[in-house]
DNA sequence: CTATTTTGTTTGTACATACAATCAAATTAA
DNA sequence: TTAATTTGATTGTATGTACAAACAAAATAG
C-alpha cells in the first residue's frame, strides 16, 4: 500500500533547508511586522547600530548575502531614512541615523517575539541546537 | 577585546535556516546544471513521473510551495515540453511528457551528485540527521 | 611614475517565491 | 433547482536574492 517513493525530497538537504527557510520566513515576517521591516533589514540596522561605520563589505559577510544584494538593502534603508552612507575612497561606510537608532528597541522586541514563537513550537533546547547545526553546516559547505 | 554582540544572527533560526538555504542552493544548482533545470523543477518532474496525473494542488503540497508558485513552475516546464496539463473540472492533472520521462535518469544522477557533494563536507551521518531535524522543524512550525 | 591588477560598489537583468484578487468549477444549503 | 459557499487554479504585482558586467579607487609591479 506504499505510494511512490518520495524520499528524494525529505532526504535532500537542499529541499529541507529551503522548506524550513520558507516556513520560518513567514513567521519571522509576521513577528517583524510591527517594525515595518523584514527581518533582514532589521538585522542590518542592528549591525549598523552595533558597529557605526561598518562597511558594506562587512555587512554583506555578516548577513551572508552578496554585495549586490547588500547594495539594494542599503538603498532601501537609506530611502526610509534609517541609515546613511559615507563614501570613503572605494568603500562605503554605513551609519544608522537617529531615526534608525530609535527603532532598535522595536527591532529587538520583534526578534524576541520571533524567537519565542518558534521556541514555543520546537522547544528551547532543540531550537538552540538546530541553529548551531545550521551554522556549522553553512560553514562546512562554504569551504568551497 | 570582544567586538559587538552579533549572536542575534547566529542564534536566530530564521537567519540560520535561510543562510543554509542560500548556501546549499548554490551547490544544488551547480549539481543540477547538466539537467538544464534548477532542482525544484527536477523534483517536480520526478513527482510527475512517480505519480502520473498528480494534481497541481498535491504538487504544491509536496514541494511546499504556494499554488501560485506551482502554476508558474508548471508553466515553464510545459513551455519546455517536459510536462503537460490535463484539465479535469477545476483541477489540473500534470503528466510528464516522453521528453520529461527521458530526463529522469539525468535528474537522478544530479540528485546523487548533489548529495555526494554535501555528504563529503558534512559526513553522511550528520547530513542525514540534520535533514530529519529540518523536516521535523518545518512540520512543527507549520502547525500554525 | 605609469601600467596592471585587485577590490569594493553599483547596475542591469533574471528568477524563485509570495500574497491578494479574480475566475471557474464543484459542492452544499435553501 | 437555484443560490451561496468552498475549492483549485491563474494573474498581477511585489520582494529578496543572485550573477555578470561595469566602474572607480587603491594597491602592486614594471
Amino acid at each position: 500500500m506504499s505510494g511512490p517513493d518520495e524520499s528524494f525530497l525529505t532526504n535532500c538537504l537542499f529541499f529541507t533547508a529551503n522548506r524550513l527557510g520558507r516556513t520560518i520566513t513567514k513567521i519571522a515576517e509576521d513577528a517583524f511586522a510591527p517594525t515595518g521591516l523584514t527581518p533582514m533589514y532589521g538585522y542590518l540596522i542592528r549591525l549598523a547600530v552595533g558597529t557605526p561605520g561598518i562597511s558594506q563589505k562587512e555587512l554583506a559577510e555578516k548577513l551572508s548575502v552578496t554585495p549586490s544584494t547588500l547594495t539594494r538593502f542599503v538603498d532601501k534603508l537609506e530611502l526610509k531614512g534609517l541609515v546613511e552612507r559615507k563614501v570613503q575612497g572605494k568603500t562605503v561606510l554605513v551609519y544608522a541615523t537617529a531615526k534608525g537608532e530609535g527603532m532598535i528597541e522595536t527591532i529587538k522586541a520583534a526578534s524576541r517575539e520571533l524567537r519565542s514563537r518558534y521556541e514555543a513550537l520546537l522547544g528551547k533546547e532543540f531550537a538552540d541546537e538546530i541553529s548551531k547545526q545550521l551554522i556549522f553546516s553553512s560553514e562546512q559547505l562554504e569551504k568551497q
